[in-house]
DNA sequence: GTCTATACTTGGATAGAC
DNA sequence: GTCTATCCAAGTATAGAC
């Protein structure tokens, strides 16, 4: 048989490009942006360095796609989890589950080195920012069908309102990774449920 | 007239360290944690890149001095600013002109530089953060003493909430970093500004 | 104290063998 | 498609002249 182009050759260098792209998240996720370099990523896929460039052209083209590969598995399972959730006190439930998770499985903090980290490569920037949009979008859609007909609603755009809740999730992630303690964090977001009843009251009363 | 190691002579020197740390700080504000190299701060600052190692010993420890000079800046300034601040609506207005000062100058990119980058140099974390804790302790002292008193004060602890505005702060410097807008960010200030006459509402009623 | 020169290291990227 | 070898650029840091 002739070398085949089909499934099991393609599915072989499938897996090259898979295991790049793991060990770009987790080299982003648990040592940062400087230190997701096309050697350390290919040493911790296994593989050559040369390959990253062969596969993607570039280290930022590759980090570009963990970005993306991280973006679709947490849209995927958090858009499932929104519904259903009718108050705010659940919404709250959600966003401390969310944030929890995203902090001790370094998603949170692959997001920030990538935010930040986008200033060290020309041009990667807006490519980082696209792929931020939807989650600014998300948190807005989140929280802006549930409170439009409340009084918060009359003041703050959805928009604005997942801008701020984007903007505390990224800060938070930055202190608690600095200090190295997610406890003060999370202390918040418990602090955020007691006010919830407090909110759900007044859409009970003030709603529709 | 031997060479004196007075006034005269100390002053230069002293100017040269001056100058680096300006030339780190703007580098700092203006292209990054990245961007600032021995070389090119040396560059910026009119003198020879072996300077940096000979005054400061590493580019680290240059970069924390450049930290330490920006933040004494600061809270000099603003210290003086809160003495005379009593209603939570002066507060906002205060936060405000803070944080779109520290926008504008690019002293919250400079924090947002040193918090995320110093994961790259090995050692620096712990050093960023003790020059971090003083900037909750600020926010925490602005905020606790007026509400101590309020029935926010009986649920949310002084320090928790100056953590949650130093967060929010870092976050919202972020996002505007990277879509390159800071209306959206000053937007939500003007939200705040709205809900504060509630809360002064409340603390009137509600304090002693 | 400041400069030039240089040693050493690391990282992006490509060429060419297999 | 994957590997080895290599080039080139940039950065930290030091030695030694001035």
């Amino acid at each position: 048989m002739s070398p085949e182009l089909g499934p099991a050759a393609s599915a072989k260098t499938e897996k090259t490009r898979l295991d790049l792209v793991d060990a770009a998240k987790a080299i982003l996720r648990t040592e940062g942006f400087s230190a997701a370099t096309a050697r350390n990523i290919a040493a911790k896929a296994g593989c050559n360095q040369g390959l990253v460039f062969y596969h993607f052209g570039s280290v930022g083209d590759l980090l570009l796609a963990a970005l993306d590969n991280v973006s679709r598995e947490r849209r995927e399972k958090y858009e499932e989890e929104l519904v259903g959730i009718e108050t705010v006190g659940q919404l709250v439930d959600l966003a401390t589950r969310i944030f929890t998770e995203d902090l001790d499985t370094g998603n949170a903090a692959l997001l920030v080195e990538m935010i930040v980290g986008a200033s060290a490569i020309p041009g990667l920037g807006p490519k980082v920012k696209e792929r931020m949009d939807p989650w600014v979008q998300f948190a807005s859609d989140a929280i802006g069908s549930r409170l439009a007909n409340s009084p918060f609603g009359a003041i703050v755009a959805a928009e604005d309102m997942g801008r701020a809740i984007v903007a505390f999730y990224l800060g938070l992630e930055m202190i608690s990774h600095l200090d190295g303690n997610r406890e003060h964090a999370l202390r918040l977001f418990e602090i955020a449920k007691q006010f919830s009843g407090f909110a759900d009251t007044m859409l009970a009363g003030g709603g529709q």
